[in-house]
DNA sequence: GCTTGCGCCTGACGTTACGTCAGAGTTTAG
DNA sequence: CTAAACTCTGACGTAACGTCAGGCGCAAGC
């Protein structure tokens, strides 16, 4: 006849499970945890199972799973679980790489705010490598899903880098050519358009799921955000083309 | 007398950045991008200048500064922007870090529920793992800060896995000799001592200001959030301390 | 029996960086 | 001159609580 379980009000409760009382009331407004009882005058109490109950809900939670999804996961057990997991699981990895870049750029910043005198201008340039890798974003929607995935596995901060100095390069190159008046068709030009198609193939990585998505984006011109400028200009890639042996 | 200096309306300008109309408003009134004129009737019109501001502000708010901060750092040049960016990158490596745990929590999740038949029971055995993992937070106070950095630095998911199940290898050792009634002074208890000190200091990694951090939270355990156990019972404590000769 | 002090309760507003209407005026092309 | 397209200013919504504020509940000391 006596209580067969201790049974913990607010504050007790929530310090055992290492959060606040504040969240307790949350939680059961949300109907996402109710304590098992409460007392005559609206007091709540919680047991051994509403602890359980509640570590998975900070699990959850760490994994990343918003409130409402842990409501709906605590419920359906096991099958909707994997398929939540997997997708969770590559959001995180996203934001992952996300910060990474961060990082990345704020260790550029912070080298040539050391290193020089303070200057903006140079920030500036940083600011611009940093916005390329930001577009990354928007040229999603031209690709297939998959291939998104694809590119966002390989594209690691170091990745972008090596490839976006590689393209400044060779853009400064042919750019010179082209003011040098080469002819398309010489040697020299047919060896820049090698390597540009070789850079294109690097990104692509020769899958062809990338290249169809690549061609759309590169098709839809007109409806680029305008902040971002085709890194190099119409000349260049007339002279490239002409090298190439493409009208 | 003609305008020296071509001017967007909100939609270009806006489109022409890569944000929305509807945050132009938001920046307009927190005073953080002030279109440079009105029109009579009160639209918003938007130069390069602009432009290159609004391109400062897309680029802090990528790093992760809140739109707060990044008012202020757009103030003051230079110096406060190396310190602001010293702290923002720690934060971002703090955050990389949470989320490479909780991936790592998601796959081993994935790879329970997979394998064997959807077990709730296994899958709460990995939550009680990760909330190990995010019990690392509250510790943080009691170390100096380059600790914590130390620490956050070796930290990798994988480092905290081994230690955990060298730490609960040689708990349930312990826990043997002590039930098995095994004599403090001898040669078996001597050694598990000598495994538990080597465990301590791989975990201080030799370093005195961790050290000193550690003790400072175990002289401190009634403060403990109590949802955290300490992972021995005191007579494995006690054991272990007659075994290594202290007090 | 009453006060003191601590803990509990329920709203209700604050936070961040905008998104999303709603209602109303402006500009421009036809 | 009208319809389409664009703009403006509020005002409320979002996620997950934090932070008061006002009002009981409860055990102990007077």
């Amino acid at each position: 006849m006596k209580d067969q379980e201790a049974s913990y009000q607010a504050q007790q409760f929530a310090t055992r499970a290492g959060v606040t009382v504040r969240t307790l009331h949350h939680y059961d407004r949300l109907g996402l945890l109710k304590p098992s009882a409460y007392t005559g005058t609206g007091y709540r109490l919680y047991r051994e199972s509403d602890l359980a109950r509640l570590q998975q809900i900070v699990t959850l939670k760490y994994i990343g799973f918003s409130l409402q999804e842990i409501k709906t996961l605590l419920v359906q057990n096991g099958r909707d679980l994997a398929t939540a997991l997997r997708r969770q699981r590559k959001i995180i990895n996203q934001k992952r790489r996300h910060l990474g870049m961060a990082v990345q750029a704020i260790e550029k910043a912070e080298l040539v705010i050391s290193s020089e005198a303070p200057d903006w201008e140079a920030f500036k340039k940083i600011i611009e490598v940093i916005n390329m890798q930001n577009d990354m974003e928007w040229t999603r929607k031209y690709y297939s899903e998959s291939a998104t995935e694809k590119l966002a596995e390989r594209a690691t901060p170091e990745v972008i880098e090596q490839g976006q100095n590689d393209w400044a390069q060779l853009i400064k190159e042919v750019e010179a050519a082209v003011r040098d008046g080469e002819d398309p068709t010489s040697e020299k030009s047919r060896s820049l358009a090698a390597r540009w198609s070789h850079l294109v193939r690097q990104f692509t990585g020769g899958d062809p799921e990338i290249s169809a998505g690549l061609k759309k984006l590169y098709a839809d011109q007109s409806n680029w955000p305008a902040h971002f400028q085709k890194p190099y200009s119409d000349e260049v890639e007339a002279f490239i083309c002409a090298a190439a042996g493409k009208k």
